[in-house]
DNA sequence: GTATCAGAACAACCGATGGTTGTCCTACTA
DNA sequence: TAGTAGGACAACCATCGGTTGTTCTGATAC
């Protein structure tokens, strides 16, 4: 399929004529009918009904219209992520349903000349430090200070987000009813958060919030996704899990799930901002200006963080 | 850009080197050299580092692997939208949110062979059925039985689906913190249902249903998505609005919303399905069987459907 | 009813494009 | 040091996609 035999279509279904369209694209009509003509071809369907006063879609044609549109908006994207001098900004995020990606999606709507490109394929703060060094990412959203380590020295890091941290239960576990949890009293307890693999940053933390409220974190079965978890843990009276306060969850209401705040303290995590020092693509300065300029105040008093967070 | 070089462009990117993506493609190394040669010049940028072992990505080659990959996918459905014999179903739902969806997505997971096309655009029932009958579509899910309207003769119909309603108020709302909802309560109550036009088949059945228990409907205001209204729904103790029970709602759990059933009786909301007679695409058939083995048994007792929809 | 007109298709022509074969170059490996 | 795998460059040629020129058709004006 020839892409500028779909710009043409796509202009001549606006145009609702050959003529105009040629006009538009700096060819001749010829042109234009021939260009249709082989993508008929190329289809096997016919795209437009000609008559002498213009020409008009098919229902084929109709049909194929917003298909072509997207096609060209593909191309668009294609080109743009890799356009010098204003490429995309490639930002990495751990997932699209977590805070960072609302902040970043907040970030779009403040700045939409700033083309995006979303990774989440990165494994793992290193991964993501080591893309960050070779240029395969401009930015990415992780809770960087893990126990003994340090950012090497070309990259830097500014945090972004403490996001606290909620209990969620089925209907019939014994905190069901409570409007909230101090994690004292979870001493004792499960907390399952599956697919939590050793070494990465999510797990240095609930370990280390784990260690000092005195509840075990329980790794158990690969993780098949937030659906699946819930699904478990709704029908459960003793499994129970964390859930970002912020993550806007989806589930059908019959789960009847709790989410628990947790007070006293109140469990934070603490998300940042890491990209290469000598990165410089002016998404970046306008992404990192976006962010320090709209982060909440820090609640200050009241909130955990692991003692290498701070 | 030129697909066949995308195309070659993601064979070379698999096989890691120039050769093997030629034989692959039946052509020789030096096409495959000249088209990614000429990506590269229309691009700007350099997508592989040659080596005498082969050929690797570069960065933003690395970057631009998934675009591509999407741009070629997206010039498959396009060519499957029209694909004359076995070409996409064409179907109209009225958002992609609401349960009937649901039910399509249903169907795609159990006949993956089906290729869709799923169409929101179409505006009410008259619309969707002047579709259906110049074949723009092939099938649309409507609340097809209207006051005074009937069927076409050569459109049918099969219901497949009563949606059960439910209150959603927010927590100051004055029903917040009942359990259940009877109808004949709803007498005096404003219900918020923004955006329903006239002539529509929903606002004629809310407009029954208001009839029938005695409250009144507002339409005030032009629908901002769901997530405003329920921002405003949250904040009122006077507002409320429907929503169905399996609408998985996405919402942040600081606004407290409350979703409420309706019994004695349960109002439904009664969506069928609706084609041309005459259509024979092998795709509508299955979609037709899957959809009546699969209907959910009838509550029977107990359910509010306006007269016309029995 | 005939002339006019807008817009599309068809035909002939021609240069650019994109493929081929043949060759050379380079960095590993035996 | 020779052999080999893989890529680039060069020369060549067919095809493709554009141009100009012309014809055809149906609606509108006179």
């Amino acid at each position: 399929m020839d892409l500028a035999a779909v710009r043409t279509f796509v202009s001549a279904a606006d145009a609702g004529q050959f003529q105009e369209a040629a006009a538009e694209l700096s060819i001749t009509q010829q042109a234009v009918s021939k260009r249709i003509a082989v993508l008929e071809k190329d289809l096997g369907v016919r795209l437009f009904m000609r008559t002498p006063r213009g020409a008009r879609l098919t229902i084929d044609g109709q049909a194929f219209l917003p298909h072509a549109r997207a096609l060209l908006d593909a191309e668009q994207r294609a080109a743009d992520s890799v356009r010098p001098g204003s490429r995309a900004l490639r930002v990495d995020v751990i997932g699209r349903r977590v805070a960072t990606a609302g902040l970043l999606r907040a970030f779009h709507r403040a700045h939409p000349e700033v083309q995006l490109d979303i990774v989440t394929t990165l494994f793992g703060v290193d991964a993501a430090i080591a893309a960050l060094r070779t240029g395969e990412i401009d930015a990415t959203f992780r809770a960087v200070t893990m126990p003994g380590r340090h950012l090497p020295d070309d990259i830097e890091a500014v945090p972004v987000l403490d996001e606290p941290l909620q209990l969620v239960t089925g209907p019939t576990h014994a905190f069901a009813a409570d409007r909230a949890v101090a994690p004292v009293r979870l001493a004792g307890q499960r907390i399952w958060m599956p697919g939590n693999a050793p070494g990465t940053e999510w797990t240095a933390y609930y370990e280390a919030f784990a260690a000092a409220f005195g509840f075990t974190i329980d790794p158990i079965g690969p993780d098949f996704g937030v659906e699946v978890l819930l699904d478990t843990i709704a029908e459960s009276s003793t499994l129970a899990t964390f859930l970002s306060e912020r993550t806007p969850l989806v589930w059908p209401v019959s789960h009847d799930l709790r989410r628990i705040p947790l007070h006293d303290p109140t469990p934070v995590y603490p998300h940042s901002l890491l990209w290469r020092a000598d990165n410089p693509h002016p998404g970046l300065a306008a992404l990192r200006d976006h962010l320090t300029a709209t982060r909440p105040d820090v609640p200050g008093s009241e909130v955990w963080k692991p003692e290498w967070a701070r």
